[in-house]
DNA sequence: ATTTTTATTTTGTCTATCCAAAATTCCGGT
DNA sequence: ACCGGAATTTTGGATAGACAAAATAAAAAT
């Protein structure tokens, strides 16, 4: 059994990579999403190499082979089917379950993810709107719309928040941009750097481009 | 924070304690249950005696300190809860729990374990039947009755079932002799070393006292 | 009172992770 | 072609846990 320390790089190297097209990933960024100095990460490296969960060139970067990327969206799918349950079944707020199934991704066995699978429903995203790999690994990526793509008058549904962090979450939330809700974008000012947009029944925001490009859109099909 | 390995020498040493009437844990006892060598178990306690987590004499057992039995307390608690929670709202079967909350008890945080607790309805006890303690480490500990020390013709209901191993709880459903069920003492041989039960509306059995003597009773009040 | 047995502690080693700081490599600008 | 800085790798060292086997203390048996 891979130990916690292992899952975790190897789904940060899975989502770093995804993040970024592929390429692969640098060994001071993921030191950083890891959380380790970069020293720690290239000895780590070393060793997942050596068990072929990933390729390595010095000074080159890292990427998954596809055992590594196997795992690392095992590990992805106990993350967000453990999130998911937190929210519906455990009414943890939203913006804290990122933070609480970071260790729990680690101490779910296989019988219990299929009990949770099976009583949410067998559902495809988590609560922020992110795809949930199926046991046997596979995920339907589709990529939404970020908001600053929108242009003024479009109208959709909020598809995905892709950022894990609380607060920014709380304040998401505030405003109800949330995963599911209708919107409208009302004003997207490219050289003022932002953006408006109105969720159905409620109050509009204005968004800095930096917040705006961390909520994506589902587009109605005719604008 | 401490870590899951030491969060596992405390509930065993609890646990010990506790069906040894408060005695002082051997450390051999104790290497055997924690699942080391002697003298990892004899390094790892004068560890914990220098936390002030427990009392340690050098041949003389362990036991712990009111500090480590709060935190060993708050362990069960999130070890009973959990089991709860996967036999009553993820179906898992009753006989596997312990096993997945052997894990699970480590990754719960406060947050989280509250609201397993409210969404349970407050429990007392775990799907064993044993104790829950509070979250401020209380626990009503009413010790029923063994199988091994009812007479003939008594009857009661099955209150606990003392043994983690699935095996011995899969033979225990299948005889419905789980908590909660209704059962008559049917004999007692005590030089037959064996004793003989029938679970309401069920064929009876017949138990070595080795086995009847992990099986308590809460007694009707007329017998 | 010895001797034998058993439990416990010590000692010597290992592995997995981690950090800090020194050394190296590479890349872009001159 | 050369230099400086950023990124990365090496090196040296730490900590938590764990095992095997030797040493010791305590308990039991004779
Ligand atoms: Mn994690
Ligand atoms: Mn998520
Ligand atoms: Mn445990
Ligand atoms: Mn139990």
């Amino acid at each position: 059994m891979a130990s916690a320390t292992v899952e975790d790089y190897l789904k940060h190297i899975y989502l770093l990579e995804q993040a970024d097209m592929d390429n692969p990933v640098a060994m001071g960024r993921l030191a950083t999403t890891v959380g380790v100095a970069p020293g720690t990460a290239t000895a780590m490296i070393k060793t997942l190499a050596n068990a072929h969960l990933v390729d390595y060139e010095p000074r080159g970067g890292v990427r998954l082979t596809s055992t590594g990327q196997q795992m690392a969206l095992h590990v992805v799918r106990r993350h967000r089917l453990v999130e998911l349950l937190l929210v519906e079944v455990l009414s943890l707020d939203w913006s804290l379950v990122h933070h609480e199934a970071e260790q729990l991704e680690h101490a779910i066995s296989d019988i219990v993810l299929e009990k949770i699978d099976a009583l949410l429903g067998y559902p495809t995203v988590d609560p922020h709107g992110d795809p949930i790999p199926t046991a046997k690994g596979h995920l339907k990526y589709v990529q939404p719309v970020s908001l600053t793509d929108c242009k003024p008058g479009q109208q959709g549904r909020i598809a995905r928040v892709s950022d894990q962090d609380t607060q920014f979450l709380q304040f998401a939330e505030r405003h109800r941009l949330t995963p599911g809700m209708g919107i409208t974008i009302d004003a997207y000012d490219k050289y003022g750097d932002a953006v408006t947009v109105s969720p159905k029944h409620c109050d509009s925001v204005t968004l800095g481009t930096n917040a705006a490009s961390k909520i994506f859109v589902a587009l109605s099909k005719k604008s």
